[in-house]
RNA sequence: GCCGGGAUGGCGGAACUGGUAGACGCGCCGGACUCAAAAUCCGGUGGUGGUGACAUCGUGUCGGUUCGAGUCCGACUCUCGGUACCA
């Protein structure tokens, strides 16, 4: 027999140029079929695809594959998410342009991309970096400005003395710079938020509608991430002077506990104390050092100074000292936190530092507490002591009493509180989207009139240093007052690259609209699976959920249900791992995806990468396990061309092994079937297939007609269902089957239940839960007899031999354990 | 620090809702084909004891619930992701 070499390298390019000529996976809304839009996360443009796109793109690949044969309209797009500092790194690094570094690299990984043949609309590939796409961000800035939903505020950033720039938390590495070496500082300066607080509420509410596409774990990290809690501001009134400290505390009933208070040492009282106060101003001073992450922050030695200020207790008007502490945070709640030492663990640590009183208030329910005996903050609920009127209450009731009684003195109130801050999307880079804003020396921050955007990042610079060039470039700078004519300053800061990701989803369903969005994104919205890495589990996700919402209430989006989520099913993939860590460049540890695709072709790296792994979990990166998917590739093209387009017709009637290989035909489909949908385990539905050929494998050439009826029925069920991960090889082996439909289009194969029937099942027999026997059962039999059976059997008696049976429990289709003593 | 995951043979993993632990693949061992090798095909493969049918231990650690626990509950260890300016 003769039959032709499996050549990928051959094969694939052929099979792809047939795809592209036939524009097999352009999208078209097509009237009366059911949509379904399937979307990775496009990738920043690195330079070099890795094995984290690999396997990202191979499993909403598969998806998309499926619901094509499902019979659906799939829309799978992809695009580039071009914006950010890797390209500002890489001109100081090469002297490239950064515009010019990132299309080149955009042109080279859109090569690497269609070698993997995945089932994309390239027409409607997108570019971030591009005037036409980032004009729309633009454009949406200034309604939201309109709207009050961008405003400014001062906030921290970590700055390099050296460079004399703004450090990202990654570029800031033991409280240093990471080029410079210096120690970083903070600094105060003015940046653009988005309101995204005032959708906190609906973003968590939204949250319960997720819960039958989205991973449980990354709807929790949501909710924990927005962080409501519901609790009570309290003024505290300073002692001499005019004004209060505000605080928020979801403890109320804790308030006649509160020995101290503390502010974050950006706190204006705090700079105001310092004035006076050397020692203060100079622990403020140690305070401005280190990066403003939250780790950092959270991890750093607990220190405090008093300010040397004093407050009144809301309820007894006793003097409170305020301190100043490290770690708390200026921009969560007031900036301010009133101390409970008692029954609280950092106040408790905080109070036993600098020997600050500790008044117990809530009684534990164990043994009585003793404020000099304690090591540790009693955190729980109980019933109040030392509380004056509200002695005697237990916590839930003190919280409502306790908060009434500060708000009858207007010294307070119940609110509700979230951890949720507002998005700081002013970057002070070059490489982003340019804020459409103007600074007038008499008009003061005046919007970019909508007939003037996009506002053009120029692109021609060579990158010396860190500083954005659009500081020193007058072409850019200036420019009229929008409002009074005098001549402003253009804005130079640009915006987060997590804007952008935002909304891309949307504008794929008409990327070439001449606004912001047409009807077309009400039509393929939302997106019926996502896929992307879990690290996006909070930002990304959460800023695109929230994007949607604002396209919404500017009209771009219907407001309805439907419409409300962007993602209707998450899929958060694990990484790619060797040798038990993330591949990265630093650590060297990197597999380059091209070199697998050239040795082995598109199919078996894609094979691979499913098989190795389901897609929720981290994948260890083996180069053996390679060579296996590439060998069963390989015998399934024998396989199917040695029995070539014989094509018999299954009878009626069949022999009991040719009904067995039936059966596992269909059981087969059955379970790939269940694994295409739901969880997408992959590996499971090819771990079956596999099972499937070995069985189909073992028919000969000269076994009897109806078997060779069923291999045939066998390979084409085989050939179709491997298909989503294998497009090209089996695109040829359909045709080689003598098949003329076009695969891409060809109904998923469907298990039938006729076919799937068998007269006896096993049972295993248990004694005392231990697997002892198995016993053949028909299918009919009931638990009775099934018992009687067990106990009357030969093989048994040794196992009941001087036992007394003190139960028998039989699991239908499954076990008989049988309990004795 | 805080939030969320993960841990099963030599390796990647399987086990639907508490019911046969280790499917499938890799690796390894043995065999067939070959002058030989590669490729391919066939068989074996968790540990310990036994010639053997079999027995016994075994899913990160310790404890619990249950006729029965990889799966449920409690405590812990290690590890990974996120932590708001990496994307």
């Amino acid at each position: 027999m003769d039959i032709p070499a499996y050549s990928p390298q051959e094969l694939e390019p052929a099979v792809q140029k047939r795809w592209q000529e036939q524009q097999s996976f352009r999208a078209a809304s097509v009237p009366g079929k059911e949509k379904f839009y399937a979307l990775a996360m496009f990738p920043y443009p690195s330079g070099q695809l890795h094995m984290g796109h690999v396997r990202n793109y191979s499993i909403a690949d598969a998806i998309a594959r499926y619901q094509r044969m499902r019979g659906k309209d799939v829309l799978q797009p992809m695009g580039w998410d071009a914006f950010g500092l890797p390209a500002e790194n890489a001109a100081l690094k090469n002297g490239l342009a950064p515009a010019e570094w990132t299309m080149d690299n955009i042109a080279h990984m859109r090569g690497q991309l269609q070698r993997l043949g995945l089932s994309y609309d390239w027409s409607r590939e997108l570019a971030t970096c591009t005037p036409n796409y980032y004009r729309w961000e633009q454009w949406l800035f200034l309604k939201l400005w309109e709207k009050g939903l961008v405003y400014q505020k001062l906030s921290t950033v970590n700055w390099d003395p050296v460079d004399q720039t703004v450090l990202a938390n990654e570029q800031v590495v033991d409280g240093c710079g990471w080029r410079s070496g210096a120690p970083v500082e903070r600094r105060e300066i003015v940046q653009y938020f988005l309101r995204i607080t005032a959708y906190a509420e609906e973003l968590l509410e939204g949250l319960d509608t997720l819960n039958e596409g989205w991973p449980e774990q990354v709807l929790t990290m949501q909710r924990n991430w927005i962080g409501r809690s519901e609790g009570a501001e309290i003024h505290f009134p300073l002692a001499s002077g005019e004004g209060v400290i505000k605080v928020f505390t979801t403890r109320p009933d804790t308030l006649m506990g509160a020995t101290y208070l503390a502010v974050a040492p950006e706190h204006p009282l705090a700079l105001q104390a310092a004035e006076q106060n050397p020692d203060l101003a100079e622990f403020l001073e140690r305070c401005r050092h280190g990066s403003v992450s939250e780790a950092s922050i959270e991890t750093q030695e607990k220190e405090g100074h008093p300010l040397g200020l004093f407050v009144k207790h809301p309820l007894t008007g006793a003097e409170l000292p305020v301190w100043t502490a490290n770690f708390v945070l200026m921009g969560y709640g007031e900036g301010a936190v009133m101390s409970v030492p008692a029954h609280d663990q950092r106040d408790f640590e905080f109070a036993r530092k600098y020997k600050l009183p500790i008044q117990i208030v809530i009684a534990a329910e164990s043994a009585p507490l003793e404020a000099a005996a304690m090591t540790e903050a009693y955190t729980g609920a109980g019933t109040l002591l030392h509380s004056g009127d509200f002695n005697g209450l237990d916590s839930v009731q003190a919280k409502t009493r306790i908060t009434e009684a500060v708000a009858e003195r207007g010294l307070g109130r119940k609110t509700i509180n979230y951890r949720l801050r507002d998005w700081g999307i002013s970057r002070q880079r070059y490489w982003g989207t340019p804020i459409p804003m103007i600074h007038c020396e008499h008009c003061g921050v005046v919007p970019v009139p909508e007939q003037d955007l996009p506002v053009v990042l120029p692109t021609h610079y060579q990158l010396k240093d860190p500083r954005s060039p659009l500081l020193d470039d007058p072409e850019f700078l200036n420019v009229p007052c929008p409002r009074c004519g005098a001549p402003a300053r253009r804005e130079t800061d640009t915006m987060d690259t997590f804007v952008e990701s935002s909304w891309y989803y949307a504008r794929f369903a008409c990327p070439d609209a001449d606004t912001m969005l047409d009807e077309r994104a009400a039509q393929w919205l939302p997106v019926d699976q996502y896929v992307g890495g879990v690290e996006h589990a909070v930002l990304h996700l959460l800023y695109a959920r929230f994007f949607n919402r604002l396209l919404r209430d500017v009209g771009l989006l219907p407001a309805d249900a439907v419409h409300d989520e962007p993602f209707k099913q998450l899929l958060t993939q694990g990484m790619v791992l060797k040798d038990g860590s993330k591949m990265s460049k630093s650590k060297g540890n990197t597999v380059d995806p091209q070199g697998l695709i050239d040795r082995y072709g598109a199919d078996t790296a894609r094979l691979f990468i499913l098989f190795a792994a389901p897609p929720e979990q981290h994948l260890e990166w083996s180069d053996a396990a390679v060579e296996g998917a590439h060998r069963f590739l390989n015998r399934i093209w024998r396989l199917v061309h040695e029995y070539g387009a014989e094509n018999l017709l299954v009878p009626a009637e069949l022999s009991d092994e040719a009904k067995d290989l039936r059966r596992a035909v269909h059981q087969c489909i059955e379970r790939v079937s269940r694994n295409m949908e739901g969880r997408y385990h992959f590996n499971v539905a090819i771990a079956a297939i596999m099972e499937l050929s070995n069985s189909l494998m073992k028919v000969g050439a000269d076994a009897p007609t109806d078997l060779r009826a069923v291999l045939g029925e066998g390979l084409r069920a085989m050939v179709l269902m491997l298909s989503p991960f294998a497009p090209h090889m089996t695109e040829i082996l359909w045709e080689v089957l003598g098949q003329k439909s076009n695969i891409i289009h060809t109904p998923w194969p469907s298990a039938d239940p006729e076919a799937l029937k068998s007269d006896t099942l096993t049972l295993v027999i248990q004694v005392n839960g231990k697997l002892r026997e198995r016993m053949d059962f028909p299918v009919a039999a009931d638990n009775k007899a099934i018992e009687k059976a067990v106990l009357a059997s030969p093989a048994m008696q040794r196992h009941l031999e001087g036992k007394t049976v003190r139960k028998v429990i039989v699991v239908p289709g499954r076990l008989v354990n049988l309990v004795l003593g």
